[in-house]
DNA sequence: GATTGTTTCAAACAGACGTTTGAATTGTCA
DNA sequence: TGACAATTCAAACGTCTGTTTGAAACAATC
């Protein structure tokens, strides 16, 4: 809480507005939240709509260098994809990173405003791009498939995203306790035998997974 | 348009609330829109948040028996998992049923309001039911995977819901005409194909879809 | 036609909203 | 210490919010 006014105030912001949305969340509580007056959104921002974009650019520099790093690009192509699968999801329940980045960045994806679609673009293009090369290097031609071989890809990162946008349906079906239970390391290892299996790449996913799974990793190198 | 001014207002509020959320939507842009006058919200529903559940619960009506219905039991499960998908995904661009529907429930999805969990257990979970009933029958003991198998339920749909949240990114990525091209049929295909290829039901996807694709429906029988 | 009950209407309500003001306070350098 | 800029503050701005009111319009029954 030793931060200035200014840092304050986009942290307060940045939880407000990925918990209730812009409309939600109002100037005044943002301001009680972050212990200042309700005029320095004036003076350090212009308005609300400049503050938003502050707290989202904010949140994209934090984001898609830690995925792109866990994708090193000196690793064999399996362990690639599962680097990128494991930085997204760990990306979302990083503690050293306020959960409202992520948060705030679905919000936008899922309904862009026209002011932040610059912001978008910087954020989403680099880890496309990424994903697009891990994939090609992995089976090559799939670059070649209809439309480019974007399905492919968005079917691996769907499956991630899943476990961001859709974390109440989640605890809704499989029960507060067996959902606390699904950590970081057992969904990024599904999702890429997942994915590794549909491109032919590894076992199917039953015959392996019915295997003791904790702590071996045989099909996703490391 | 001959509706009465009670199922205008459903209509009108549940684009609204669908398409700038709850608090985004106002009572006057609502009404003006059904053109009725404001205080036929108080005299048919109550207030705001109960105009809100009506339209949720008018959403949830339309929805899942369609998906379900696709899914006919009497057929081998590659085709019933295929209808599966194409169920929810032409549900999303059904033009028979508004489009807020889907957008409406998807909002929900990702921040639940507490009035409507019970709403949203109801809808989810037949669906859930019928998805694992078909999995466990393309690859019997899918069940006895960690997490109940939910994992790989979790796989499948949300290739699909992708697809619903977040339609802008892809647009963005893909380009508006590109984006235009991807019909429900071969996302259906796409997704189909996919999951079957990971639990090892099919050929891979690369293998099989630089086939010429138009048409031709060798491994998903409808 | 009079008498019901139902539905619509213009107008107003109190409160919350984002934003602005001008004075008070703090920090900085001469 | 004095002068100047940077920052904070309580208070008020006008507008928009969801909701309510009581009268008017409508429909149906006798």
């Amino acid at each position: 809480m030793a931060e200035d006014a200014r840092g304050r105030l986009i942290d307060a912001a940045g939880r407000a507005f990925a918990e209730r949305g812009f409309e939600g969340a109002s100037v005044r509580d943002i301001c009680s939240d972050a212990g200042v007056n309700v005029a320095a959104i004036n003076y350090h921002f212009g308005d609300k709509q400049s503050l938003y974009v502050a707290c989202l650019e904010q949140a994209q520099c934090s984001e898609s260098r830690q995925t792109l790093r866990a994708a090193d690009p000196s690793l064999p192509p399996e362990a690639r994809l599962h680097g990128f699968i494991r930085g997204m999801l760990a990306a979302q329940g990083d503690p050293d990173r306020p959960r409202w980045h992520n948060s705030l960045m679905l919000r936008e994806m899922a309904h862009p405003t026209a002011a932040a679609a610059a912001v978008l673009q910087r954020y989403i293009r680099p880890l496309a791009d990424t994903l697009r090369e891990i994939l090609e290097q992995l089976s090559p031609g799939v670059s070649e498939m209809p439309h480019d071989g974007w399905p492919v890809g968005f079917s691996v990162v769907s499956q991630v995203l899943f476990y961001a946008v859709h974390r109440p349906v989640v605890r809704l079906l499989m029960g507060e306790a067996e959902h606390d239970a699904l950590d970081v390391d057992f969904l990024a290892d599904h999702i890429t035998r997942f994915s590794l299996a549909a491109l032919s790449r590894g076992p199917n996913i039953v015959g392996l997974s019915a295997a003791p799974s904790a702590g071996t990793r045989k099909t996703v190198p490391r």
